[in-house]
DNA sequence: TTTAATTACGTAAACGTTTTCGCCTAGCTG
DNA sequence: CAGCTAGGCGAAAACGTTTACGTAATTAAA
């Protein structure tokens, strides 16, 4: 908007040549430390900031990085996205956000419009409507890209996850310790890895301890709050579970809601868990307990990842980074 | 990463000039449908899309805009961002993430780095430690900038809020008939014209019912959980109000907390009112009355206000939208 | 002293678009 | 038939960097 100040205007104040200036402001060893100061305190002065678009295009580096997930509305993302922010500052790194939805080709649609040149990588939570391997397997052939929690296997491709399957293990024995014998489960993310662990977890708990699962106690996720606090009321009235176990955040209010409707109390009549970011946990009637990963943690090593490789560092032997979630005990599965 | 698919090489197979086949894709009028539909096609079959680099190098335009807030894990940012991102899907603008963590100098710093053609425009909610007035009133003239929630006043430029003082005022009078005549205020925001706005309701409807108001039942948020828990306790402890009217969603924890450490019943010792957007409010125990701002629709419409700004479409009459909150009445409040 | 190596800088091409301007042809007007 | 107009397209410059390569001056090695 200003009179512009690029390079040439500072070649041309300083009486050196473009390329001069270009190489101090990149602190370019062919470049004398006298020089070189000239040049910055002269683009200090003049507020100089090299032009994106002209540097990106000529460099094929944008120091920008893409964060594909499926809402941002939603404790778990949006702790994430605090943790990959913090950690892009520091590297210097400019974040773009993108929601799919949950939708497949909305995500197929924004990754693909993505490979021109607009980020240097990407780092991504996929949906869970479908699992689409073949998609992927062609893609991290074609940018650097990281997942976190919502993965893909067995791709080459660094993957940041927690342990859904012992956590879930774990919560799933802690219900048996206070008594229930008849768990229910409340299933989301069905089609992803982390979804299915979670789920094998509480089955392979009920085996270690003699107790017999049942699909009549399996609830699926729908995207309709209304028809998640129906299945639930239907769960309780019809099969009589003495804990209800969801693996997802958004079964937390319908299944108290449900509760609450038909006049079971919780923990005496039915006892409730559920993987939770939700911060006022505690503040719940009553309290609830919650296995809670470690979102925050979780972006900033998908972060890190990303970045070392976009810096070309060595990553640390390992391409599966698996984080430690908690379970933390309340009132609602009292004992 | 793979061969190189460009405007050039789609010229090169069609057998038409570089700028033929730019203007094509452009759908410029110079251009017969005959030869549009020959690129178009050849495009699609080669899955080219343009390099933004070189397109916003050339154009001045990046079709990017930037949303700089506090922080992303917030129920009223994170929100407002999926409100933001949906229309700027709609538009097809990309959109950038900065957390100011309330440090006014990070805010100033990365305005300052997307002046140079990085974004077209941006959307913002100010940091609340400080109000420096004079930076924006710079700004403003550099770079299409809308703000929302957190804005600055007097500035030429789109503003979105909501109606502030009114719920505020609305919120005190429910407290009021609610019986309550010794109601605390916690103080949020208190540099920024929406938590002027709202304490100014606040005293307002204080006067109107002829009460007093008083300093001392006044506590500000510092950014430390636990120095708010303290002061409210001492708050409790020392003056005995009737009621907690928060400002801002942090207080909530350490209000509840505190009244549970002292063994004060909601709403029966005192009742609790709070502006939120948490979607457990009424899972909480007690349930929580809350004034809830209207985040997604903010985010929504003040990213529809910046595109029509860059599209150079005429501003429906004004530069002020202000949206409605709502209270919501719960427990909490028990009347 | 001669030669090689090193330091410090400049020239110019390149990155992939957009856009101004001009050219050619065909069709129309008078 | 001359002269115009308009439609359709191409040549080339420009956007602001980075970088391969060349070169002159200085220093080090022989």
């Amino acid at each position: 908007m200003a009179e512009a100040v690029n390079i040439k205007r500072l070649a041309q104040e300083l009486n050196i040549s473009i390329a001069t200036v270009s190489k101090a402001l990149n602190d370019s060893y062919e470049i004398s430390l006298k020089t070189k100061n000239r040049v910055w305190t002269l683009a200090k002065e003049l507020n100089y900031t090299p032009n994106p678009a002209a540097s990106n295009l000529r460099s094929h580096k944008t120091k920008t990085v893409a964060v594909v997930i499926p809402c941002v509305a939603n404790n778990f993302f949006s702790l994430s996205i605090k943790g990959i922010e913090e950690i892009a500052r520091q590297y210097g790194y400019h974040v773009l956000i993108y929601q799919t939805h949950e939708n497949i080709e909305a995500e197929v649609s924004f990754t693909n419009s993505l490979l021109n040149g607009r980020v240097d990588g990407i780092l991504t939570s996929v949906s869970s409507s479908e699992y689409n391997s073949e998609y992927y397997t062609n893609l991290v052939k074609k940018i650097p890209l990281v997942f976190f929690d919502r993965v893909y296997e067995n791709l080459d491709a660094v993957k940041v996850t927690t342990d859904d399957y012992e956590i879930a293990f774990q919560a799933t024995e802690h219900l048996i310790e206070c008594g229930c014998t008849k768990i229910a489960y409340l299933y989301g993310l069905e089609n992803l890895p982390a979804g299915k662990a979670r789920f094998a977890g509480y089955l392979d708990a009920l085996k270690t301890h003699g107790i017999n699962a049942g699909d009549q106690l399996v609830v699926k996720y729908q995207d309709d709050e209304e028809l998640n606090l129906q299945h639930i009321k239907e769960l309780l009235r019809n099969y009589k579970p003495d804990a209800l176990f969801s693996s997802i955040e958004e079964f937390i209010i319908p299944a108290y809601c449900a509760c609450r409707e038909m006049d079971l109390k919780i923990p005496n009549d039915v006892k409730v868990l559920s993987f939770s970011n939700l911060s006022t946990a505690k503040l719940l009637s009553p309290s609830l307990t919650t296995i809670t990963q470690p979102a925050f943690e979780i972006g900033r090593e998908a972060a890190k990842s990303l970045f070392k490789i976009l810096n070309n560092k060595q990553l640390d032997d390992e391409q599966n980074i698996i984080l430690k979630s908690m379970l933390i005990k309340r009132e609602s599965t009292g004992c």
